[in-house]
DNA sequence: GTTCTAGAAC
DNA sequence: GTTCTAGAAC
């Protein structure tokens, strides 16, 4: 008796043809899927009414979700075509004060709930999600989600943009300085963001930072970068 | 961006 | 042995 003939079991070929390239040959920034979603609630902010906490004229506000503190949002551009710092000029000026200012408000009410909070406002040089968003995170630092030195040299090093000297920058120079990519900031050494101590790895800075009771830098302190409770 | 995990480092 | 890092993900 035959056996009939069985399914192929040969190997499964994949053909990834992915390109950079469009018909010009020039390379362009691929985004990935995952990269979308700031950019798909700022674009339809009635599809996400769930998780968004204010949508404006111009931005949208949401928690993160990988919270890198106790208390981190983003403020999210609605501008079109508007992705990262390195596409800033000085017609962003007014934008981005008004992204400030929304994220200050945020920092108040923030601040009112729980007073012990320190918060940071400011734009990662090389985000690794499309449409330009504001990070407004407090500087304890204390959160599952901060897991690796990517994370913590994107918020603690010249990577992290204050939002004041942005703005300033683009008014002086109009343009802003980018410090590092995401791919050179995993070299640098763990430092404690107030005492400057290095730590060996993540664990340790982790525990390390739950003590340190260090005053924060006072350049930070004296530029206005750090909002505390008055 | 995250998750998963192999293998390096301890 | 456990901890930690860093690269792939179809």
């Amino acid at each position: 008796m035959d056996h009939g003939k069985g399914s192929p079991q040969g190997p499964v070929i994949y053909s990834a043809v992915h390109t950079d390239k469009d018909m010009t040959g020039i390379k362009e920034k691929t985004w990935e899927p995952w990269a979308e979603a700031l950019r798909k609630m700022a674009m339809h902010p009635e599809q996400h009414i769930d998780t968004l906490l204010q949508v404006t004229q111009e931005a949208v506000v949401l928690h993160d979700k990988f919270p890198k503190g106790r208390k981190h949002l983003l403020v999210v551009s609605r501008q079109e075509g508007l992705d990262c710092v390195k596409d800033l000029n000085r017609s962003h000026i007014q934008l981005l004060k008004n992204l400030q200012a929304l994220g200050e408000e945020w920092v108040q009410n923030l601040l009112n709930e729980d007073q012990s909070l320190v918060f940071r406002l400011g734009y990662h040089s090389e985000p690794s999600m499309r449409q330009l968003h504001l990070h407004v995170i407090s500087q304890d630092f204390d959160s599952p989600s901060l897991k690796n030195k990517k994370h913590w040299n994107s918020f603690t090093t010249s990577f992290f943009r204050d939002s004041k000297a942005t703005i300033e920058e683009l008014e002086t120079t109009g343009r802003v300085q980018l410090y590092g990519d995401e791919h050179s900031i995993q070299n640098l050494e763990l430092r404690c963001h107030r005492c400057q101590s290095t730590q060996g790895n993540i664990a340790r800075l982790k525990q390390h930072i739950r003590m340190c009771k260090a005053p924060f830098p006072s350049d930070l302190v004296h530029k206005g970068y750090l909002y505390t409770w008055k």
